[in-house]
DNA sequence: AACTGTCCCTGCAAGC
DNA sequence: TGCTTGCAGGGACAGT
């Protein structure tokens, strides 16, 4: 499921494609992905725009227009951004195809739905997507110190697994990477983040970027279900440097003494090792 | 503030 | 083999 590091490497994809690309056909399917508005604010705020950068915040893609409106895309669970040829074959669950003004198409497929697509303007944000305006802070593309992490870990009464899965605590951290990073920084998931004193708490920092810094580098993670894929169709390799989630049951690979456990927190499935994390 | 549960949706896997 | 049921999961939201 795509999170941040895949949420980056289609942005990266996107960069090298779609920027100062103009946008001369856009066409909805299903009305489900376009909810927050419409296929008519869609259509009408896309047809002739031109894309001018890619910026990613979170798990929300953002790509500022000439119109100076911006275009949001959110994969959720399911959602894929993919480039192809003009005319070439669509795969079932396309919701939206953009056509540029070099003959290529850009489709949004999501076979759940749970993704969305939205024009929205950015100096009205707060109304518009009001989610992403109560965003925590991006710790790859924003300034993240472990200063940031000492204070967020401070101010709650949470375990860490909730606190980092919080998008407004921290931005773009799902349920893989939660797990991997918790297991890399030797914390427990179900540890309350106060407890941390700053040596751990700096550690935390230093896992959150090693992980997804990592994770961006190997271009995210494709598991067998939820096939993630970039922007040509190509999956990731991290899912091989995978050391907890989804081993449950497995001999720890880190200190090869405990078994990976497999517990539910918050709704999700929760990996880690008791004997290296603490 | 911080829990839990619900909803949205489809594909896949397990059970019958 | 073919059905039904259950589960996964991002994230907003409602209820406690």
């Amino acid at each position: 499921m795509p999170e941040l590091p895949e949420v980056e490497t289609v942005r990266r994809g996107l960069a090298e494609h779609l920027v100062g690309r103009r946008v001369t056909r856009a066409e909805v399917g299903r009305e489900r992905v376009v909810r927050r508005t419409s296929r008519d604010a869609l259509i009408s705020g896309l047809t002739g725009a031109v894309i001018e950068s890619t910026d990613r915040r979170g798990k929300y893609l953002l790509l500022p227009l000439d119109t100076g409106d911006t275009l949001m895309i959110h994969l959720r669970m399911s959602g894929q951004v993919l480039l192809a040829a003009g005319g070439a074959i669509r795969p079932a669950h396309t919701h939206v195809a953009l056509t540029l003004d070099d003959g290529h198409e850009v489709w949004f497929v999501d076979p759940r739905t749970f993704g969305e697509v939205v024009v929205f303007d950015p100096e009205n944000v707060a109304v518009e997507l009001p989610e992403l305006a109560r965003l925590g802070p991006d710790p790859i593309a924003e300034p993240f110190t472990r200063v940031d992490v000492r204070r967020i870990t401070r101010a709650t009464g949470r375990a860490l697994k909730p606190l980092l899965l919080d998008q407004h605590a921290i931005a773009g951290i799902g349920n893989i990477y939660a797990d991997e990073i918790l297991h890399d920084a030797r914390l427990r998931p179900d540890r309350p983040a106060s407890s941390l004193d700053a040596r751990a708490s700096a550690r935390l920092h230093g896992s959150i970027v090693r992980v997804l810094t990592d994770a961006i580098a190997a271009g995210g993670s494709t598991l067998g279900d939820s096939q993630y894929v970039d922007l040509m169709g190509s999956g990731g390799s991290y899912q091989d440097e995978h050391r907890v989630y989804g081993r449950g049951g497995e001999r720890c690979l880190t200190c090869g003494r405990g078994w990976v456990r497999r517990t539910t927190t918050a709704g999700r499935g929760t990996h880690f090792c008791a004997v290296c994390q603490h």
